[in-house]
DNA sequence: TCTGCATGTTCAATATTCTCAACACAAAGT
DNA sequence: ACTTTGTGTTGAGAATATTGAACATGCAGA
């Protein structure tokens, strides 16, 4: 239906241009990729659409591997501004954690909304990577314990602590918690 | 034929990773990317090949680039070693080029075997961007003009300079002339 | 329990890629 | 001129990706 897609063009052009960088012949890359030389000609005047497989194995032969390849191509620009309903919301139950940006991909920073219920509590957690993470209280008053250490935060409150000791939050008093954090780096 | 192939499988379980990372199911994902919730289920568990355009519509709606999605496959190792009758000629007539590595992409440095025929001649030359470059003389002689200067070197005998500088290389004298040069970066 | 809704999966049909073979062209050797 | 060898391109058919609709499951709420 679609043919001749100009991303497709822009594509073979640039296969073309690392192909004979390579100082290749169709035929030959094709040999070494285990690919036929029309699938090659096909991608480089831009009349298909290749497969990942494909153009991965072409690639190959090069050899240059994908993510180089695709370097020309403008990242997607990731969002600068969030809109409240934009944040991510990943929590569960009675706790809320909405996170800035929806994708933390390439980010350093891994940034939460959290709301706590009457009673929410996570339970004790430890994380085995090494990060650190901190936070303030905006409303409401929250039970923080972290290691051996254990104290009631309230509106202004702050915590500081690495992520690798054992800690636990849970919602004290009459209105729900609700919190600020940041973590870094995010667990990947 | 090939069903489920192994890459296909990381390639879907990387998406799936992305995908969830993000918050979006699969129909929400299919709905921002223009395609269907079967071809990412499909994908996602590995049981088919996208291609490239697929691949890449799924990934804008993420959103997230080609590039920084296969920068977890690991690059082609470039070669370390090269035989002599595998060094990429670039040269044509009387000059040839022999270049250390057939393909530039992703390196900083451009090496090369000259080797002048009987009066054999660069013509003058000058390189927009901005590189340096510099040589040694392995047999024969060659008359080096660069700017204003002039000189023929012969064995042993080297040369160093701007590229911005207006060049040319010329044999002189009864045998042919080999050399060996470096120059960064290369031209892209 | 039932309904409604959201999730991911699977099937048959359609659209597309990929292959194999042939073609057209150019350069070099005889 | 005529091969020979190399290049990239182009059909028709086999192989495969993508679609659209149905299916299965789980979860929240009445």
């Amino acid at each position: 239906m679609q043919n001749t897609n100009i991303e497709d063009m822009e594509l073979g052009q640039r296969l073309r241009a690392v192909r004979e960088q390579a100082g290749l012949s169709q035929r030959a890359l094709a040999k070494r990729a285990d690919v036929t030389n029309s699938t090659i000609s096909l991608i480089e005047s831009g009349k298909v659409n290749p497969s990942v497989g494909a153009l991965r194995r072409i690639l190959q032969g090069i050899p240059i591997g994908m993510s180089e390849f695709f370097a020309f191509e403008p990242e997607p620009e990731k969002t600068v501004f969030y809109a409240a309903e934009e944040l991510t919301e990943i929590g569960k139950g009675g706790l809320s954690l909405k996170q800035v940006g929806g994708n933390l991909i390439g980010r350093q920073l891994m940034i939460l909304l959290e709301t706590y219920e009457l009673n929410a509590d996570t339970g004790r957690v430890m994380y085995g990577h090494e990060a650190e993470e901190g936070g303030i209280v905006i409303s409401g008053r929250v039970e923080v314990t972290v290691g051996h250490e254990r104290k009631i935060l309230g509106p202004g409150d702050a915590y500081y602590f690495d992520s690798r000791s054992p800690h636990r939050f849970r919602q004290v008093g009459p209105e729900k918690c609700v919190l600020v954090s940041a973590c870094t780096p995010p667990s990947f």
